[in-house]
Formats: structure tokens, C-alpha cells, sequence
RNA sequence: GGCGCAUUCGUCUAGGGGUCUAGGACGCCGCCCUCUCACGGCGGAAACCCGGGUUCGAAUCCCGGAUGCGCUACCA
């Protein structure tokens, strides 16, 4: 292990959204960046001039701002400032190094006649057995090869693989992992047309620059790390070479494969942190803050889908995530994405947040249904609903009988709980009600609950009926509760109302 | 096909040779609380992929198989 300061990075392409994959990733990379008191660096990775996506970017640094994943390099005004694909002269360099070293040479082959190529020959690579029937410097002659570059004619660098020798990985989760060389292809690392490395140069080059102590990124990067590994020593710096961390994939919540862009809205809930609509397209992908999460329950979440604390429990804060976060705790299998455990993180955060916090969220939602009550009185109510909510757009359904009277009653709830003599004893609780001059919870119920006991009435048959009438329907707090919190009158105008409706 | 990685309840996982008749959580089921719905409490069903080996002893170590996933682009 190096004494070096730790410095780690989270590089996206932006070619769309990123997804719940890419948040973990970039959560992780964060959190071991923070417990080990290093940096954090945003590097966007654009060398892919045909797939770059307007808005990806700024799409990128906010979902990831919204859960609260800060960056200490790499952006500024909210903004990138590392993009890779204002560095072309930068890459140009260490490929021009490469090429004179021997370490990579010219190619000319077009993407046509690879492809003919593998049509022809089953399991075709380009590498050290197929090189030297391809048309590139290592077949032409010198002046040929100036010639045509001279021409204009587009060509790519390929990295010269040695055969025969094994590559060791070491990566922090899965231990050493020997590759040989003889499976790997002469990747291409540089592409005239657009003067762009791919992502394999590119990223060896800025880790390196970016004096990067650890790679920690998607498992689907293992195969290609030999690669990596090479290039640092066919650069020189194999000395200062990163640790490899390769986090294992999150997975379809059923059938097989890793999550995918496509799986959200086919699945109906959201595999992006924030709403995304396909400039190209116009089609909508659903993001978790739209649909009403809290960031703090989908970081929980996520820090869950393949690592553990070790202990028992399951709430952590992004704090005390920082804490107890540390790489040899990941697990090395692939999670499948549990979208019902992650609804049930939501109503936990929700449950354990005060009314008072809650307050200016279900203040609009009553906005919205054109309802406007004293603020006591809402606080009130969400104290008392908080509990069967799972999102903050749950309250509307379980908070609107406060403020707004029945205007009709539940079928269902009507067959069952309202009696033949229920108009009757209905009528008779009016009177009782009525009476009540201190309508407190307390004091409406000791009153309401001796006139049951002294006319040896049924209390669910009065309660149930009674609820059905105040609420219009089965569910719902304690009933006194209810009734304290609107009032005398209104409970006895819904009363009247609702005998004259269900007596019909 | 080739190469790599992985494999504990349906799902996320604990477990790093004996304390495992395998623990927790989500979901599911039952009971309790109760005027209903929730919340909460209690309880239940539910797993070490298969086969060899090492060992006095293996969920734990090794090998093989099976299965899953990933990669195999002038994409990242």
C-alpha cells in the first residue's frame, strides 16, 4: 500500500442519464474519498464525439448534487471542468510516446473491412497473429505510411500487444486475477478522424495526471484492466500505478442482466436519480425525486446494494456512512435492484421526519387541491398520518378528510359497517355530541364512550358507523382525534349530512 | 465460441474451519394492540448450487462441474 494521498474519481460518459449503477459508483468512490480524507474528482468523459448527448452532463452534476455527493475537483458554477474532450492535445502527447517507444503503431484498416474481416474469420481479433496481414506500419513501408497519413486517409493507433505473458490485476475486492496476454486484442487508443483517444488511453493518462490513488468503477471495466495495467508500464508509470477496486454490477430486479436504461419504466419505477427527457426523442425516463424520494433514503438504499456494515442495522446517514464505509466490505456477487425495499427506506425516513419538517411539502400538495388551513391544524393532521405514508404524495389521500368534507362514502365500507339501525344510533350520537362542550380528545371521548357503556350499545357497530360518516370511509386515525381536530360544528354538519345520504 | 468474475432464504445480506439445529432486513403469512386503516410488538414459512478432496471437523480452504453475469467495437 502507498503512503500516497488518496484521490479518486467519478468519470461518466455523458451519453444520457446516469443511472442508479452510476450513482452507486459515484457514491462509493465519495464516501471512501471522504473516510480516507481524500479527494473527490469529476472528470466527464466525452471522447465519443457520436454519442455525446446535450444536457447529460448538467443532468449528471445535479442528480448527483441532489443526493448530496460533492466533488472537490472537476467542477466549478456547476459546471465540469474536466472534459476530456478539451485535452486532445494532451493525449496527442503520450501517443506520440507510445509510437516511438514501439509500444503502438499506425493502422489503416476502415471499421468496413474489420467488419468484413470477422465475417470471414470466426473469432477475429486484431492482435499479435492478425497484425501483420492487416494494412498498417507495421507491414507498409515508411514512406507509405507518410504518405497516406499525409493524404488524409483516417487511420488509429493501436496498443502492441506482446503474446505470452501473464498480466496480474490486483483488485482490492476480488484479489489477484491473471490475465495472459494472448487473449487480449491490439486495442485501438487514438482515432484521427476526430483526434480523440478512446476511453482506454484517455483514462490511463488522466488517472495518471490526475495523480489518481484508486480506480473504483463497475465490474463490466475488469476484463479490459490488463489493458490498463499494460499501459501504465508501457507509459512508464507503473511505479504510480492506481489501486483497482471493480464493484460488482447491480442486476434486474427479475429475469437476468445487468439494470438497464430501459428496464425503469417497463418495470414502473425509476432506475434514474432525477426526471430525464431524451432531447432526441422527447421520450421520459422517471427519476427518484420526482417520485418522491428522499435523496437520504436512496443513498441509504443504494450504500446497501452490495456493501455491508457488518452489525445488524440498516440506517445509516451519509455521515455515518463516511464512517463506516471501507472497500473490503463490498460484496464481489451482483444485487439485484429490490424496488419494494427501497419504498420501505422512503416511509422509514419519511415516518422518522418531524410535521414540522414535513410541513411546507404537504402545504403545497393542499395548495394544489385549493385547500387553506391554519398551520396548527396541518401539523396536526401529518403528525397524526405521517405513519401510513411512504411518499410525501401519499398525504393527500390520507390527510384530506381533515379538510374537506366526505361528499361521498365508500361502497364497501358502507355494506359493512353501516347497519339498519345505524341511522338511528347515528342520530342519537348527534345528540350526544351535541351536548359536548369541551370537544377535546379526551373529553368528547369519555363522554361518547359512557353514553355507549350506559346504552349497552355495540362500540365498533357506533365507531365504525361513525367513521364512515366523518371520513367516508374505513381507515384513518383514532375517531376523536379526527373529530378535535375539525372541530364541533363540522363534525356535526358531516354527521347530519352523512345520515341524510346513507339512510336513503 | 473465447476469456474473466461470481454462486448462503424469493430479494439484500451476516458468516472468514468447531460458538451454524446458519443470524438480520425487505416481502409474505399468523397472532397481539385496536373503533377502522396504519404504526408498533410477538411469532412463522423460507437458504449454504452439485460432486470430489484437505481436515478429527467445512457454509467457511482446494479442485472439477453446473449455472448466472460481464467483456470480447475506430462505446464507455
Amino acid at each position: 500500500m502507498s503512503e500516497r494521498p488518496v484521490r479518486v474519481r467519478f468519470a461518466p460518459s455523458p451519453t444520457g442519464p446516469l443511472h442508479i449503477g452510476g450513482v452507486r459508483t459515484a457514491l462509493y468512490n465519495y464516501l471512501f474519498a471522504r473516510k480516507n480524507g481524500g479527494k473527490m474528482i469529476l472528470r466527464i468523459e466525452d471522447t465519443d464525439s457520436g454519442r455525446f448527448v446535450p444536457g447529460a452532463e448538467a443532468y449528471i452534476i445535479e442528480a448527483l448534487t441532489w443526493l448530496g455527493i460533492e466533488f472537490d475537483e472537476g467542477i466549478a458554477n456547476g459546471a465540469a471542468t474536466c472534459r476530456q474532450s478539451e485535452r486532445k492535445p494532451i493525449y496527442k502527447k503520450y501517443v506520440d510516446q507510445l509510437l516511438n517507444d514501439g509500444k503502438a503503431y499506425i493502422a489503416f484498416d476502415t471499421p468496413a473491412e474489420l467488419e468484413a474481416k470477422r465475417q470471414e474469420i470466426a473469432n477475429f481479433q486484431y492482435d499479435a497473429r492478425t497484425r501483420g496481414s492487416m494494412v498498417n506500419s507495421l507491414t507498409l513501408p515508411t514512406e507509405e505510411v507518410k504518405a497516406r497519413i499525409e493524404r488524409g486517409d483516417n487511420y488509429v493507433v493501436r496498443v502492441r500487444i506482446e503474446p505470452g505473458q501473464d498480466i496480474v490485476v490486483n483488485d482490492m475486492i476480488r484479489g489477484k486475477v491473471v490475465i495472459n496476454s494472448n487473449i487480449l486484442d491490439d486495442k485501438v487508443l487514438y482515432k484521427s478522424a476526430d483526434q480523440l483517444p478512446t476511453y482506454h488511453l484517455a483514462n490511463i493518462v488522466d488517472d495518471h495526471l490526475m495523480e489518481i490513488s484508486h480506480v473504483i468503477r463497475g465490474e463490466e471495466w475488469l476484463p479490459s484492466a490488463p489493458l490498463h495495467v499494460l499501459l501504465y508500464q508501457y507509459l512508464g508509470w507503473a511505479d504510480t500505478m492506481p489501486e483497482f477496486a471493480h464493484l460488482p454490477l447491480l442486476l434486474k430486479p427479475e429475469g437476468n442482466g445487468k439494470l438497464s436504461k430501459r428496464d425503469g419504466d417497463r418495470l414502473g419505477f425509476p432506475v434514474f436519480p432525477l426526471d430525464w427527457i431524451d432531447p432526441k426523442t422527447g421520450e421520459k425516463s422517471s427519476g427518484y425525486r420526482e417520485a418522491g424520494y428522499f435523496p437520504e433514503a436512496v443513498v441509504n438504499f443504494l450504500a446497501l446494494l452490495g456493501w455491508h456494515a457488518g452489525g445488524d442495522n440498516e440506517f445509516f446517514s451519509m455521515q455515518e456512512l463516511i464512517e463506516e464505509f471501507s472497500l473490503d466490505r463490498v460484496s464481489k456477487s451482483g444485487a439485484k435492484f429490490d424496488y419494494e425495499k427501497g419504498k420501505w427506506f422512503n416511509h422509514q425516513y419519511l415516518m422518522n421526519k418531524s410535521a414540522e419538517t414535513l410541513y411546507p411539502f404537504v402545504q403545497e400538495i393542499l395548495l394544489q387541491h385549493k385547500v387553506d388551513a391554519p398551520k396548527d391544524k396541518v401539523l396536526a393532521a401529518i403528525e397524526l398520518t405521517k405513519g401510513r405514508c411512504t411518499f410525501i404524495a401519499d398525504f393527500w389521500e390520507h390527510i384530506h378528510y381533515f379538510f374537506v368534507a366526505p361528499t361521498e362514502y365508500d361502497e364497501k365500507t358502507r355494506q359493512k359497517r353501516w347497519k339498519e339501525n345505524s341511522s338511528e344510533e347515528m342520530r342519537a350520537l348527534y345528540k350526544v355530541l351535541e351536548g359536548i362542550e369541551d370537544f377535546s380528545i379526551e373529553n368528547s371521548e369519555n363522554i361518547v364512550m359512557q353514553w355507549i357503556t350506559d346504552n349497552g350499545l355495540h362500540t365498533g357497530n357506533i365507531m365504525n358507523a361513525f367513521r364512515l360518516c366523518i371520513v367516508g370511509e374505513g381507515k384513518g386515525p383514532h375517531m376523536f382525534d379526527i373529530t378535535s381536530l375539525i372541530g364541533k360544528e363540522e363534525t356535526l354538519r358531516r354527521l347530519d349530512k352523512a345520515i341524510a345520504v346513507l339512510s336513503a
